[in-house]
DNA sequence: TTTTGAGTTGTTCGA
DNA sequence: GTCGAACAACTCAAA
């Protein structure tokens, strides 16, 4: 027991349940500092976009209040990480830190960076888990290396020790005897010069409460129903946990404990559904430790000869919503609004741009980093190499999305479209996904003048599609 | 070392 | 309208 104060790194881990770093400070009977740094520049190239900014923001609002109301702080300082906890340390005369592992590359060459020196100077420094399941290096084939195929990966997560139950929010942080300089949150610049963020305001309530709120209306509203629901848009079927995974208001333990006790009719079956969604977040991060390089080039080494296309109208077609396919279109709107997209939207939009547009991959991964709220390096660059067929899968070649029976199959009655892309509501359901064929009586009635309140279509998805396959022929001739 | 079976999420064509 | 087969070849993981 040591009566020297603690330092508690907060980072992507905002929250004071099941949160490893906070209790192991506590357990060291101490008074308890809670800090956050805000260092974007050290995450380069991969420093968080405008919508991660703008989620943060609220999150550490969040933080600094449940942390209040424990009769504690948070300490808000800006960066450089190292001579600022070096600061710290000084001020406070703490003897110790702890804080929860992160798996960016950039990151963890930080980390281990700050690890060192703070130890040569003779004070503990402990890293935790708080932000997986299974840590990348736990899990490996019998020839001891890392898994590329998720199904093996996730069979054996399953057959190794189960995750530990989450630990308790702790019930008392002692305080120091005086408090170190905070700088005030709004003081980051995290928050929007002009108020564009109000869509994703409405849409969400960052922080450990909003959460924990999130986690529970899934278990009493959606869980029942996901193996169906989960695939329509239009339906709030899926857990929409992912921007409070991403900044650690939630941890994954707890979701699966949740899972394992879920009560609600029918959750056993959701559950098992939903738990291998928990299981392709651990994959991804699994592949981000042990291929560092995916998120700046593709896994598949054979696709930096790709002929992909320069095409930024198309890009910018793309990004605003404003390619003539419906489905895509309003996915795109949804993002651009909320800063989120459903998954099964996301999965369309990324094959009409890489495959439909032929547009790199990673013009998308770049896009989605800057307008996500749950952008997450090892989720999205693990998606979008999945889409593209260049990551760690064996996606077929012939894998591509069909814009059109998409929406059919998954927004039969085309109230996603209706909802996002507004200048087609009236159309009838059965042309709402292909308005280039409806009757022109049809789009009169509906007020759609395409090519001018609505596009036509950027390119001809069957033709793009012969020229997706000849252009992933060339993949096959390489190697 | 070699072999074998399998691999999140699809589309289209033709019977 | 429905249904099953075809759509490359490759790589991974395990035996």
């Amino acid at each position: 027991m040591s009566n020297a104060p603690s330092l508690v790194w907060f980072r992507l881990d905002l929250r004071l349940e099941d949160n490893p770093a906070l209790a192991a400070a506590v357990q060291r009977g101490g008074p308890v500092i809670p800090v956050y740094i805000y260092a974007p520049g050290e995450e380069y190239p991969w420093a968080p976009g405008a919508a991660s900014d703008f989620w943060l923001h609220q999150s550490l609002c969040a933080l600094s209040l449940s942390l209040k109301h424990k009769r504690s702080r948070l300490i808000v300082r800006h960066g450089p990480s190292l001579e600022t906890l070096q600061m710290l340390f000084r001020e406070t005369g703490a003897d110790a830190i702890y804080w929860n592992r992160r798996y960016e590359p950039a990151v963890r060459r930080r980390d281990e960076a700050i690890k060192t020196a703070l130890r040569t100077d003779g004070l503990c420094a402990e890293s935790l888990n708080g932000a997986l399941l299974f840590e990348p290096w736990d899990v490996l084939t019998k020839q001891g290396g890392p898994y590329q195929v998720f199904t093996p990966f996730w069979r054996a997560c399953l057959a190794a020790e189960e995750p530990s139950d989450p630990l308790p929010t702790p019930a008392k942080l002692a305080a120091p005897e005086s408090w170190p300089a905070t700088e005030p949150i709004a003081a980051l610049g995290l928050e929007p010069a002009f108020n564009w963020a109000g869509g994703i305001r409405a849409a969400w309530t960052p922080g450990e409460v909003g959460a924990a709120n999130r986690l529970e209306a899934f278990l009493d509203d959606a869980i029942a129903n996901y193996t169906d629901d989960r695939d329509c848009p239009a339906i709030p079927g899926t857990s929409r946990l992912s921007p409070h995974l991403h900044f650690g208001e939630i941890g994954p333990r707890q979701i699966w404990h949740a899972m394992k006790h879920a009560l609600a009719p029918n959750a056993t079956k959701g559950a098992e559904k939903f738990l291998p969604e928990i299981g392709w977040r651990e994959f991804s991060h699994h592949l981000l430790y042990h291929f560092p390089q995916v998120c700046d080039e593709p896994l598949r080494a054979a696709f930096r000869n790709f002929p992909w296309a320069e095409d930024t109208r198309a890009l910018k077609a793309w990004q605003r919503g404003q390619t003539g396919y419906p489905i895509v279109d309003a996915g795109m709107r949804e993002l651009w609004t909320t800063g989120w997209m459903h998954n099964r939207v996301r999965m369309v939009a990324a094959s009409f741009l890489t495959k439909d547009l032929l547009i790199p991959w990673d013009e998308g991964a770049r896009w989605f980093w800057d307008t996500l709220v749950d952008a997450d390096l090892a989720n999205n660059t693990q998606g979008w190499q999945w889409t593209a067929g260049c990551g760690a899968d064996a996606a077929p070649y012939f894998r591509i999305f069909n814009p059109v029976s998409q929406g059919e199959k998954f927004d039969p009655d085309g109230a996603y479209v209706r909802q996002w892309v507004p200048e087609l509501a009236q159309l009838p359901a059965k042309w709402i996904h292909k308005p280039w064929d409806a009757p022109s009586a049809v789009l009169k009635e509906a007020e759609v003048a395409l090519g001018r309140n609505y596009p036509h279509p950027i390119v001809d998805h069957s033709e793009a599609r012969a020229r997706a396959l000849e252009a992933y022929k060339t993949i096959k001739n390489s190697q």
